[in-house]
DNA sequence: ATAACATATGAACATTTAATCATATGTAAA
DNA sequence: TTTACATATGATTAAATGTTCATATGTTAT
């Protein structure tokens, strides 16, 4: 692995390491969400939201759709359910 | 989940998510290796080793022996192994 | 065209955090 | 018990980063 890889892999997991887009993205493990519905759901401020969901886009943890005013984002891939799962394992082992 | 458990989780990607410990996490994919071993591998100083060991230790995802005057470190289990290969899997489907 | 609603973005501020330096602790050999 | 080597740790400093506030952009309906 490349010393370029390894940097890029912890520019990834730094994206998960924030408690509030950790909460964004558990709050769409099932279902598309626009902004607005995040914000409420998670008691932040719209423009926090809109913050972090373009980091979480930048990094192509979750896409999006506009629908008519509201844009509505989701989980990008499976790989991102298989991360957040797999960190729960460990931390649930190591409790 | 529960927000601690989501707290939590972030909180050990917060781990992952630093360069300089990812290459010391992955230094000791396929060896245990001391202190030293490590800082002189990475250009690293000793102080910084040992600071980034503590806190990788702490969040159980290396373990040591002494041997001597050295101390040698050694990922904690294969969950960590998991979560770098499963990072390093979406970086190249995403690049 | 303009009003109303939804989202995005830039700047400023506050907090977190990694590296460095100096020093302490621990271990083994002389 | 000193000396030398290996590691750990506390304090300080500099850089990175999340939130807020204000405002801009985009979309729909009147």
């Amino acid at each position: 692995m490349s010393e370029e890889e390894l940097y890029d892999l912890a520019e990834l997991y730094k994206v998960f390491g924030d408690s509030t887009r950790i909460r964004i993205l558990y709050t769409m493990f099932e279902q598309e969400l626009c902004v607005n519905d995040i914000a409420r759901q998670l008691s932040l401020s719209q423009s926090s939201v809109s913050h972090q969901l373009r980091i979480l886009k930048t990094s192509k943890l979750v896409k999006s759709r506009r629908a008519g005013k509201s844009v509505y984002y989701s989980l990008d891939d499976e790989h991102v359910r298989a991360i957040i799962s797999m960190g729960m394992e460990h931390i649930q082992e190591k409790r």
